[in-house]
DNA sequence: GCGATCACG
DNA sequence: ACGTACGTGATCGCT
């Protein structure tokens, strides 16, 4: 049997990937769908063929022959969209990696080197096949080359195969008179004209009954229809240029010896460096490939389980002298497993069980006391163990890790270890998993050593490269007097926990489900049949079929139920009132009656947990549960603040900035008039309605003010005239006057906000007043919505975000103050402009004293910070 | 696991 | 023309 041959037209298979696969991006942010999607074709052709030969062959950007010929040659053609230029070096370099022969040659495209080299093979005795989305090479086909295109699909790729009998089967004609039908048709995308008038049915008839351009031109009297046979006449010399154009040079001066292409076997394309690229890129799938293991680290082998009480104190020397150390407590589900450290070329782990955990604790005190800092990855949850400590005595890489790049979903050490220090290590799931750390410590332990020096090493090695990048990018400063001190701050409001009052929160739970179920019936009455109203898809089949009801569609997945468009038919029709109500209470019961009680622990209290490297623009996030959407703007919602209660002997003392974030926007734009604006007025909606609409302050009437409040979030938000027309529903007109009228009074807010979009334009990313820093790729997208929703968010982070450090300033110092003064008071919850705390009854001034002090002074503005504060017996009383 | 929905700032 | 407000998390239904 011959040997087989397969060409890849480089160019025209990314491309086929980039538009078949939705969008993806690796944690650098770089796109790879298309790279991906080149891999995946050619893995599949490359296994069905079992080749002995692959060769790739990319066009190059110098101009060719083509362009010498015919001066509007690709002329007006798209540019490449950036998202897809990108990854063409990135496809390179993964071909290089594999070892793939890549070809290229100034001067001609990758059609040309492809119809040369197949020729040539199938000359040698070789059997070709030819991959590429452009349909152009069917030329090229003959018995022995095969041309294959592929075409991604939702149920995977299929190719469509043409060896010369299928071409002629599909299209009529020839491969080679399939250039003549080409050069009839012409090609818009290519910019080359054919002969007006005519299109493929009649094209592929013309050449099917006369062989050729040049043979119908002869007998042009003959040729039908009519039209076709006039602009034939006519236009004939531009369909001879557009034959030339479109015939692929099957002799071009390419250097190129088969042996060089020659493939073993499909695993030899398995390489280490193939792997740490796929791994960089994210590609989990393609890994599973790669026969390969990663190159193993060289730290792997030193490695070692210590559970003699002289190896540990020995490791502790070293540690000692070494100045800095990394290291991670080890937690399974019931309590310390031991210590993972690394310091120096010293990586092990000291085993609890055998060496005892006060041993342990103390002896990694003692060094922190000498002034010997360690590093270690996510320390909050460690804090439980490590008791009182300072900040000083610590690096955080997940913390550092987040400030240089806080758009990633998670964080990990093998991630420290690829980004910071161009390793590639096992994950923790690639080694354990899904085991516990526990369990992998009694069933595979060689396993759970490897993983757990690996999470140490990682914290000793990243911490000085992480410390680096800090310092250099400005953000040391936030660092080390912003989010590592609040690490301690967040460790005892996770502790401290909030009071609730579970009967009372069982009967508010149990008269919402009375109410639910009374609800329940009417609708099932009123719809003619019981259903889950809970599903949007039968409540959409209900409401906008069987019953008719206008206005439908909406979601790509059927009809929207959402609140804004039922509030729209509940005036008509008492059905959709009862669904609204019965929404808001099966929310009420579910999320926040039932949901609440879920996590009340064995003190009475929920135990929230503050997430400090998940947002995007530096905001705290809370979870299991959410204590920052507790309902508070409708009435029955509001109601279930009455069950979170203070201690006995407390009361609540509830403090919350006064429009944040407009002041912070004050300041930042340095705009008169919205400064002067603060100085001025209590009301400062009612003061931006007076000057934007030119009424006297007192004048403003309600619907101006509201008006002017809208205008006001839609600044902070990234200000689009669609959003505010849809928030106050009025015309995109009138948005649009008010917005214009609005940057007409602060000019400084505009030219403030622009240059916001011009510097995340220039810089990639946009930063807060303390340096803290947002990527915004959005910026760069080819695609227009997402380019508009990069310009939003370079106007809202620097805003949302500097509102955020500066509540974390005044977190810190409320925190250190209630303990430096010895209060037993305690901050317990922070709802990003808001503070909670637990107030010892006798306290209550000092308190409120601290609050106001700090709160007000944790950053300096060119306005004044101002704060609300109440007090109550419970959240609902103090807000 | 993801989209729709809705709770908050 | 494109089709939108910024930032989150929990629950539900459905594939």
């Amino acid at each position: 049997m011959s040997e087989k041959l397969v060409l890849i037209d480089g160019h025209s298979i990314l491309n086929r990937a980039f538009f078949g696969i939705p969008d993806l991006t690796n944690a650098q942010g770089l796109h790879t769908n298309a790279v991906y999607g080149f891999l995946n074709i050619m893995f599949k052709i490359l296994e069905e063929e079992q080749p002995q030969y692959l060769t790739v062959a990319f066009d190059v950007s110098a101009p060719t022959f083509r362009h010498q010929m015919f001066e509007a040659y690709k002329g007006t053609r798209k540019p490449m969209a950036n998202e897809l230029r990108q990854q063409v070096p990135v496809m390179k370099e993964m071909l290089k990696a594999m070892g793939v022969t890549v070809i290229e040659k100034a001067g001609y495209e990758a059609d040309d080197l492809l119809g040369t080299i197949a020729k040539r093979s199938e000359a040698a005795g070789l059997e070709v096949s030819v991959v590429s989305g452009d349909r152009d090479l069917l030329q090229l086909a003959t018995e022995h080359i095969k041309i294959r295109i592929p075409k991604t699909k939702k149920t995977g790729t299929e190719i469509e195969d043409y060896n010369a009998a299928d071409v002629m089967e599909r299209y009529q004609v020839t491969p080679v008179q399939f250039i003549d039908v080409k050069a009839l048709m012409g090609d818009a995308s290519d910019n080359i004209p054919g002969v007006p008038g005519i299109g493929e049915k009649t094209a592929t008839s013309i050449i099917a009954t006369y062989g050729s351009i040049e043979n119908a031109y002869a007998h042009v009297d003959e040729v039908k229809p009519n039209r076709a046979k006039e602009n034939l006449r006519e236009y004939y010399a531009q369909a001879q240029l557009s034959k030339t154009l479109a015939t692929i040079e099957i002799d071009a001066p390419v250097e190129y010896e088969a042996e060089q292409a020659r493939l073993n076997q499909i695993s030899d394309l398995y390489t280490a460096e193939a792997y740490l690229l796929c791994k960089q890129l994210e590609f989990k799938n393609m890994l599973n490939r790669f026969q390969v293991d990663a190159p193993k680290n060289q730290a792997e082998e030193t490695f070692r389980l210590v559970a003699e009480e002289e190896v540990a104190a020995a490791v502790f020397q070293a540690a000692e002298k070494a100045k800095s150390f990394g290291f991670q407590l080890v937690i399974g589900a019931n309590g310390l497993l031991g210590i993972a450290l690394a310091a120096g070329t010293e990586i092990c782990f000291l085993k609890a069980e055998a060496l005892g955990e006060a041993y342990l604790l103390q002896q990694l005190q003692a060094l922190f006391e000498k002034g010997i800092k360690g590093a270690t990855f996510d320390l909050k949850p460690q804090l439980k163990y490590l008791g009182d400590g300072k900040p000083q005595h610590y690096d955080d890489t997940k913390i550092a890790a987040y400030l240089l790049n806080p758009l990633k979903n998670d964080y990990s050490y093998e991630d420290l270890a690829k980004d910071y220090l161009d390793e590639m290590i096992p994950s923790q799931a690639d080694l354990l998993g899904k085991l516990g750390l526990a369990e992998a410590m009694e069933t595979a332990p060689d396993k759970f050593l490897t993983c757990v020096c690996y999470m140490a090493y990682v914290n000793q090695k990243a911490t000085e490269k992480l410390t680096e990048q800090l310092k250099q990018q400005g953000m040391y400063h936030l660092y080390e007097e912003i989010e590592m001190p609040l690490i301690f701050t967040l460790s005892d409001m996770e502790k401290a926990g909030v009071a609730i009052d579970a009967q009372a929160l069982k009967e508010y739970g149990d008269e919402l489900g009375v109410k639910i179920a009374e609800l329940e019936q009417q609708i099932y009455a009123g719809a003619g049949e019981v259903f889950n109203i809970n599903s949007p898809k039968q409540l959409g089949v209900i409401l906008f079929e069987k019953l008719q009801m206008p206005n439908g569609k909406k979601t790509k997945t059927g009809y929207s139920t959402s609140a804004d468009v039922l509030d729209k038919l509940a005036p008509e029709y008492p059905l959709v009132s009862q669904i609204l109500e019965y929404r808001q209470l099966a929310k009420l019961k579910s999320t926040y009656a039932d949901g609440l009680a879920n996590f009340i622990a064995a003190d009475g209290r929920i135990h929230s947990t503050f997430n400090q490297t998940i947002t995007a623009t530096g905001r705290l996030s809370s979870t299991d549960p959410n204590l920052q959407n507790i309902p508070i703007r409708m009435e029955l919602g509001r109601l279930i603040r009455k069950v979170f209660l203070p201690s006995e002997g407390y009361i609540f003392t509830d403090a919350d900035y006064s429009q944040i974030e407009l002041r912070v926007l004050a300041h930042m734009s340095e705009d008169k008039m919205l400064i002067q604006a603060y100085q001025e007025a209590q009301d400062i909606h009612a003061m931006t309605a007076s000057q934007v609409f030119h009424v006297p302050f007192d004048e403003v009437t309600s619907l101006q003010r509201r008006n002017a409040k809208a205008v006001n979030f839609g600044i902070v938000y990234g200000i689009s005239s669609f959003g505010l027309s849809q928030d106050l529903s009025i015309t995109k007109k009138e948005a649009e006057s008010y917005i214009k009228r609005y940057f007409e009074t602060y000019p400084g807010i505009k030219s403030f906000l622009d240059g916001l979009v011009e510097q995340g334009k220039k810089d990639g990313y946009v930063e807060t007043m303390f340096g803290r820093r947002r990527p915004v790729p959005e910026l760069s997208s080819s695609n227009f919505m997402q380019r508009a929703f990069g310009e939003r968010i370079a106007m809202n982070s620097p805003i949302q975000g500097t509102a955020a450090d500066i509540i974390k300033i005044a977190m810190i110092k409320v925190h250190d103050r209630l303990r430096a003064e010895q209060l037993e008071s305690q901050l317990i919850l922070q709802v990003h402009d808001e503070l909670l705390i637990e107030t010892k009854i006798g306290e209550e001034a000092a308190v409120a004293m601290i609050l106001e002090e700090e709160m007000k002074r944790a950053a300096d503005l060119a306005v004044t910070l101002e704060i609300d504060m109440h007090t109550g017996n419970n959240w609902y009383e103090a807000k």
